[in-house]
DNA sequence: CGACGGCTTGACGTTAGTCAAGCAATGTGG
DNA sequence: CCACATTGCTTGACTAACGTCAAGCCGTCG
């Protein structure tokens, strides 16, 4: 498979990429150019790649490991707009500069392009210009399926998409939908849903007794009955991100 | 494109454009091929420009008048994504289908552009790319403040932001920012900050004893004292859209 | 070893939701 | 024109869901 030996954090074979998926639907020459201007960076867990209010210079891919994204309001509460998993981009979406903090939950690896340089071959490759715009669109996407979720779904609901959203993503990547590992912890999981621990505990807690999950020793390893679940959160999440 | 802050679509938010705002840094043939194929659409006030789930065949540009957009969960509960105002567009961010349904609050007049066709020009028209990147962005933007707003915020700090949000579009617009006209229900207001109505009422209503607001006769009407305002929210927006 | 972080659980309090009523403004049919 | 229904907004009384505070367990790290 990746070759690479778990340590702390077990990596799934989807969890890498191999390829830049920026260069998707690029021909060959074009995607020259575009690794010709990237670099890779690697950054341990629980570091950050970029600050909240930082200057975007670059825009990054993460090739491998997990991040999250997050905003803090000025009393200290936090809330995660979102993971972002090996294929997906950050520091599209900002202006001069970044509106969000990354911080690195795994081992991660991120090729990173040049915000200015980018720019400058969208003029010379349309196909570059596509595939941003396919890029910001899923972003807009997974934005709107949050607002969702946050305003009009109850505690078990958002804990029950969560975990199909990660079961989906799993899907994708080939492997078996319904055994999770969660790579964040049930705080991160908390300010993502706008919960708080505890809240978020007792659900996992109450959907074990309930016989929709199993948790493994760890608490990060959950196996879910994927039909209950969606039975619980068919108040009808629209579309799926992937 | 990607770092771009663009000011044009702020401009008269209240009233209407007279001109596209999509050819934004489009040159006059550049112009004249948009505007040649798009067409010109009107709608009454609550009437609806397109369903959730149907096909997206067009993408809009409201030349006057307010929309909301909403998405609603299979037991009828609402989340208004959006309110949509003069020189903003609507059906970029979907796929093949649109994920929300647009109705309009007042009457309204949009731009229709063809789908197919818009996307075929991006390789012609680089500038049109930049261009939508830019408005995805924006749209991204203030996404992300509701998830923000709607997941860690209290009701007053919503309603509060809420209201800053309106002042600051009618400051970008010239008009006095303390003075607002909210062209949506209280029923719109809770759906889009994910409360009740009896929320949102008595919310109103604590600020109005608080000092912070003053409402006129009609309830539709808001005089804010802004700095008390920001007083209360000063839990921090991070950066405000438009 | 002790400290610490991540997770869970319990007891209790507060906030916002629910249910119900009333009022004003607007629309509808006879 | 009136009688009546409907919609939008507000207010009150009550309730439930979720947050807060506190404690304890376990595994890891220094």
């Amino acid at each position: 498979m990746l070759g690479t030996v778990d340590t702390r954090h077990e990596v799934a074979p989807e969890t890498s990429t191999q390829t830049p998926v920026i260069c998707d639907g690029l021909d060959l020459g074009e995607t020259k150019r575009l690794v010709s201007l990237s670099r890779k960076r690697e950054l341990r867990a629980k570091t950050t790649l970029f600050f909240e209010m930082d200057p975007a210079r670059y825009v990054y891919e993460v090739q491998e490991g997990i991040l999250k994204l997050y905003r803090l309001t000025s009393d200290g509460r936090r809330q995660i707009t979102g993971f972002v998993y090996p294929g997906q981009f950050l520091g599209l979406t900002q202006a001069g500069c970044h509106v969000a903090t990354a911080e690195a939950i795994t081992p991660v690896t991120v090729w990173c392009y040049p915000r200015e340089r980018l720019e400058g071959l969208i003029d010379e490759m349309p196909s570059l210009a596509r595939r941003l715009l396919s890029l910001a669109n899923d972003e807009l996407l997974s934005a709107q399926n949050q607002i969702l979720w946050l305003g009009r779904k109850n505690t078990m609901e958002r804990v029950g998409a969560f975990l199909l959203q990660l079961a989906e993503r799993v899907r994708g990547g080939g492997g078996d939908p319904s055994e999770l590992h969660l790579p964040m912890s049930r705080t991160d999981i908390a300010d993502y849903l706008g919960l708080t621990v505890e809240t978020v505990s007792r659900t996992f807690t109450r959907l074990r007794k309930m016989g929709a999950i199993r948790l493994g020793e760890s608490g990060r390893h959950v196996r879910c009955d994927l039909d209950w679940l969606r039975r619980l959160t068919d108040a009808e999440d629209g579309p799926t991100v992937h």
